[in-house]
DNA sequence: AGCACGCCGACT
DNA sequence: GTCGGCGTGCTC
């Protein structure tokens, strides 16, 4: 309607801010001023001026359009321009664009949010504020204080690191922006890259020298580096002088004198010797494994995407397969994704394909330094790297020839984002599969509800390996009644079963695990009187005694305190402390076994990733009789000599307050009892109990997952829970109960608004609000609502709206919401 | 989030 | 009469 305005027929770039809260986050349409050097594509980072101040802000562009005339006039004219262009050319690749429209489509997120995870670490930019005197000063009177300020930063005369001492000053601060205000000041934003490039000092002898070196008169000390130079061909300045036995000076000087010349060289902050030592034609497959192999095979040759599925029982020889698999795809010119769930399992997993595949092998996860990821990211780009091992996030990583994406154990949850974007990795798995025509892997000994359940409706290709490799047969189980050890007068955690078996195990000289799913010592400190525990000041959780620093810790978030001598409650001055964590549990079974070699290992003795390797490695060569830990022994690399597995207690676990607790349950138990055995000697496993009872722990015992699917999957149905249906769960959080509660109050009516409003006709049952499981965690009290849906681009529209209402009417000022389509509905 | 606009009470 | 309190709405 207002064609008939004169248009030129510009760019328009849509752009993605950083920093944009919900409620206003959308894509900007910005002007591309017609010089703009370089040419603006989507993938590149911009400054642009925002809101009625037109403060600069960084972005991403994510669309480039021609301005169109129907949709310019006006509107057109008052776009404003781009301030800046940041990148010389794209950072993002057109898939990971892609992907960052998938992110923004299907998780809740900002636009920005999307662009943050796919971004490659290092890569991240700071908006740097700077203060420069304005050229014209206008006609206004200073306070005496503004004035001193102003000749002090006049005075900086832009040097930055005396600006910066101002700036961070938080009473100057006040000043500066009235300075600004007052038109004394501008500020010139600078985007600073936290992370550049590392290069090294180089030097050489120069080529004049070596065309005449007669012509050169050198000083003695010269002359011994020259020497050096002359062995190594070059070096780097401080290794040359090092080896010379001389100062950094003198080599400067043999620079000056034109004898040898410096450059600087890339420097990787990264390993990259890796040799083969195995060759993967070596490895035999087990007919099995084989079928297996066969059926991902011809999908990876046929270059069309497809997903399998993988069930494989614990040692029947998954990492082979996978191995194989990698092998041909890397062959056939492709790249390769393998995602792991922990950290602490990337070194074995890297060493192992390391020996296979060389350096053409990177490690990439969240442990890695932003200078190491940085580096890394910049050898992926340019191709010298076939295959990426890493966990959740690695799954970004920008390969550009993508042919398999494998998720070992694919159920566990650390594949699932807990933090915008609320990703799950095997989600993005497929969509970058979709886009090269890869095959996506699903592998896992006890598959989860929804991967299964997708399997048997063909979404996914079942491949079954339930034969252990070299028949190796699976461990004997034994259940443990512990009540009739109670009544038997047994009060230590260990049963007269698993004792005499412990006992067995060392005289024979054999390894044994034993896991428990409790850190620290003594799981609390109770009054004597009135029996209330020692709370956490910030969380509704009794505080854990950790009885190396002899303090009270809380394990969610991080508090350390003394232990208390009276009762916080009542004021009674006898406390006592109840229960047993691994601390505890180490210490009595040293008491019991006083030659055992025991090695304890829970995320207090693992805080760095060194020890856990090493752990593991001292571990595997035999150093200890005993490794006692939580959950995370339960995963990792074969121990041929473990014939004994001990489970001391996960009854807890079965009632952790989340519809997928018995499964998780089932999946560690039956991993747990699956680490032994795996040698030539049978091995044999305790499971310690409450509730001998439980047809989770049985089945977990008889290593029956087929029936535990078969059982979970109608209690899902009858319970209506995933698989069968989705749930997205909306969080609130607050550091006062009432606003969590109100928010909680005013959402759900809102729903119920929405739903009357539009008419909804989506199948969709609303649970809650409830309290969070416990009430409380890091100083903020939570509530949920859960919604069970279907995962329909509908429905998350219809959420979306929901949310952006939330935010209209000032619900989010009450307390923070958050959506989370199939995430965590527990604790 | 930050900034402007706008509509009311306390002041020179 | 005006300065400034903060409720409301918008941000290409």
């Amino acid at each position: 309607m207002t064609g008939h305005l004169p248009t030129q027929n510009g760019l328009l770039a849509g752009v993605a801010l950083d920093a944009a809260a919900f409620s206003y986050d959308r894509l900007y349409t910005y002007r591309i001023p017609q010089d703009t050097e370089p040419a603006v594509q989507p993938g590149m980072r911009v400054l642009v001026p925002f809101g009625a101040g037109n403060r600069l802000r960084v972005g991403m562009v994510l669309t480039v359009t021609a301005g169109e005339p129907e949709a310019s006039g006006e509107r057109t004219v008052s776009l404003k321009p781009l301030h800046d262009v940041l990148d010389d050319a794209p950072v993002l690749t057109d898939e990971l664009l892609m992907l960052v429209r998938h992110l923004h489509d299907t998780t809740f997120c900002t636009w920005y949010d999307a662009v943050r995870a796919v971004l490659p670490g290092g890569l991240q930019l700071r908006l740097e504020e700077q203060y420069e005197p304005a050229e014209h000063l206008p006609d206004v009177t200073l306070t005496d204080e503004e004035r001193t300020l102003f000749s002090a930063i006049a005075q900086t005369d832009g040097n930055p690191a005396a600006l910066r001492k101002l700036r961070d000053d938080p009473v100057s601060q006040k000043r500066m922006r009235s300075l600004v205000k007052k038109g004394y000041l501008t500020v010139v934003p600078e985007s600073k890259q936290r992370i550049a490039d590392s290069t090294r000092r180089m030097v050489r002898l120069s080529p004049e020298y070596l065309a005449q070196p007669e012509g050169f008169r050198p000083t003695p000390k010269q002359r011994s580096a020259v020497k050096v130079l002359e062995e190594y061909g070059s070096l780097s300045v401080r290794e040359c002088a090092y080896e010379a036995g001389v100062t950094e000076l003198v080599i400067t000087n043999l620079v000056k004198s034109g004898i040898a010349e410096t450059y600087s060289a890339e420097q990787l902050r990264v390993p990259r010797d890796a040799r083969v030592t195995v060759s993967p034609e070596d490895t035999v497959l087990s007919p099995q494994q084989q079928a297996a192999y066969d059926a991902a095979a011809a999908a990876i040759a046929a270059e069309k995407t497809a997903a399998f599925l993988l069930y494989g029982v614990t040692g029947s020889g998954k990492t082979a397969v996978f191995e194989q698999l990698i092998h041909l795809t890397v062959q056939r010119g492709r790249q390769v994704l393998l995602l792991i769930p922990e950290i602490s399992l990337t070194p074995q997993t890297v060493q192992y394909f390391q020996a296979r595949f060389g350096s053409q092998v990177a490690m990439l996860h969240s442990g890695l330094s932003l200078a190491q990821r940085y580096d890394t990211d910049k050898l992926i780009r340019r191709g010298e790297i076939s295959i990426v091992i890493g966990t959740r996030s690695a799954v970004f990583a920008p390969l550009s020839r993508i042919g398999l994406i494998i998720l070992d154990e694919e159920g566990e949850h650390s594949y699932k984002s807990e933090q915008a974007p609320r990703y799950h990795a095997a989600d993005v798995a497929k969509a970058r599969c979709r886009y090269h025509n890869a095959v996506l892997m699903l592998a896992s000994a006890t598959p989860s509800l929804e991967s299964r359940y997708l399997a048997e409706r063909g979404v996914y290709q079942l491949l079954r390996m339930d034969q252990r490799y070299n028949q190796a047969p699976l461990p004997e189980v034994t259940v443990v009644d512990m009540n009739e050890e109670r009544m038997n007068g047994n009060g230590s955690p260990f049963s007269m079963t698993l004792t005499e078996a412990l006992l067995e195990n060392l005289r024979r000289g054999e390894q044994s695990i034993l896991l428990l799913n409790r850190r620290g010592y003594h799981t609390l400190l109770q009054c004597t009187r009135c029996y209330e525990p020692v709370y956490c000041p910030n969380c509704s959780v009794p505080l854990t005694y950790h009885i190396k620093n002899n303090s009270l810790m809380c394990h969610y978030c991080g508090h350390v305190q003394p232990p208390v001598t009276k009762c916080p409650k009542c004021g009674n001055d006898r406390m006592r402390q109840m229960g047993f964590g691994t601390q505890k549990l180490e210490e009595e079974l040293q008491g019991l076994l006083p030659d055992a070699r025991i090695l304890r290992m829970d995320a207090d003795t693992t805080m760095t990733r060194t020890a856990y390797e090493t752990g593991f490695q001292a571990f595997a060569k035999g150093e200890y009789d005993i490794l006692c830990g939580t959950q995370m022994i339960g995963k990792g690399l074969d121990f041929p000599n473990v014939t004994l597995v001990g489970v001391v207690s996960v009854d807890k676990a079965l009632f952790a307050g989340d519809f997928r607790s018995y499964e998780r349950t089932f999946s560690l138990v039956t991993q747990v009892v699956g680490r032994g055995g795996r040698g030539v000697r049978p091995g044999r496993a305790i499971l310690q109990t409450y509730m001998p009872d439980h047809y989770v722990l049985q089945l977990a015992a008889q290593q029956d997952y087929d029936r535990f699917y078969a059982e979970e999957l109608s209690l899902r149905r009858a319970l209506l829970y995933p698989p069968v249906c989705d749930i997205c769960v909306i969080g609130f959080a607050d550091a006062h109960e009432q606003n969590v509660q109100r928010a909680a109050a005013q959402f759900t009516e809102l729903l119920k608004d929405e739903i009357r409003r539009k008419n909804l006709r989506l199948p969709l049952r609303v649970l809650g609000p409830v309290p969070a499981g416990y009430g409380r965690l890091c100083g903020k009290f939570r509530m949920r609502l859960l919604m069970k849906c279907k995962n329909t681009a509908e429905m998350r529209a219809f959420i979306r709206g929901l949310l952006e209402r939330a935010h209209s009417e000032r619900l989010t000022q009450l307390a923070s919401v958050y959506a989370d389509m199939n995430g965590d509905c527990g604790v």
